[in-house]
DNA sequence: GAGTATGTTATATG
DNA sequence: GCATATAACATACT
């Protein structure tokens, strides 16, 4: 599910079904999926708390509760979703949330990669796990600056949630398409006007996405996400998407477009 | 069975 | 200690 853009959705999501709405009982159903604290203290913080809406930080995913925050990140395979009453949970459920008026929310999450925990606040969370500055809200002069502080390839560092927070594998490599970059190209040794253009499609593609709620099908045309498949042909043109790894991830682009420097 | 998957982090290495 | 690279996590699907 969750780069950036899917993770707002999902905030909106719980905005919309949760805002307002207490936390009347909790049914922790895999230990696994919290982090950084007990089930007890988990369930004791959150239990008998209104949720006073839904916040987001690159893919971290905040309910703004009356006091304090419950963190969400849905890692590989996350989700939330709303239960009517007496619906079924789903398959994969790791915790209930069970609400004032009998409705439940649930985190769902089958390859258990996500994880639920507590804030005092958002910039609590920030500084503790060293996130960069949100992908949609840095500013390009920190982006440059952050870009030239590595000499790793710059998918890399668009990958690093220690530099800017919300780029994933995909959004990498249309942003990096996008920009007529070539994946591989060192950080630090991109001219400044190279990077300013990748701050610029990193938004671009992202707001993209949000807009056609992450329905890579309703992207406009041109974008890799269309058809991210090796073998595929370029719709510039003369190249044939390619498909090599960087930084153990997989990575599409088109040699063509994107020239190594 | 092998290979792959929209993410993070502990561990290894230089 | 720092920057970087890689393995490992758990499950589903082709």
């Amino acid at each position: 599910m969750p780069e950036l853009p899917e993770v707002e959705m999902v905030r909106r999501y719980a905005e919309e079904q949760c805002k307002g709405r207490t936390i009347i009982n909790v049914r922790v159903l895999d230990e696994g999926i919290l982090v950084g604290v007990s089930r007890s203290v988990f369930v004791r913080s959150v239990q008998g708390r209104q949720i006073i809406g839904a916040s987001r930080h690159g893919k971290q995913l905040f309910l703004n509760l009356r006091k304090g925050f419950l963190t969400v990140h849905l890692g590989m395979t996350g989700d939330i979703l709303m239960l009517e009453r007496g619906e079924r949970s789903p398959s994969h459920a790791r915790t209930l949330f069970t609400f004032d008026d009998a409705t439940r929310l649930a985190y769902d999450d089958p390859r258990k990669f996500g994880a639920l925990g507590l804030a005092s606040s958002m910039a609590d969370f920030v500084k503790e796990h060293h996130l960069g500055p949100d992908a949609l809200k840095v500013s390009k002069k920190e982006f440059v600056a952050r870009a030239q502080g590595s000499h790793r390839a710059i998918k890399s560092v668009l990958l690093d949630q220690h530099v800017i927070a919300g780029v994933g594998n995909l959004y990498a490599d249309e942003s990096l398409f996008q920009s007529k970059i070539h994946p591989l190209a060192a950080s630090n040794e991109l001219p400044v006007e190279a990077l300013e253009r990748i701050w610029a499609q990193v938004r671009h593609v992202l707001n993209a996405s949000i807009r056609v709620s992450t329905d890579f099908q309703m992207l406009p045309e041109g974008f890799l996400l269309r058809s991210r498949a090796a073998g595929s042909p370029c719709h510039r043109g003369n190249g044939i998407f390619q498909s090599i790894k960087v930084g153990g991830r997989t990575t599409i682009f088109c040699p063509a477009c994107q020239k190594l420097i």
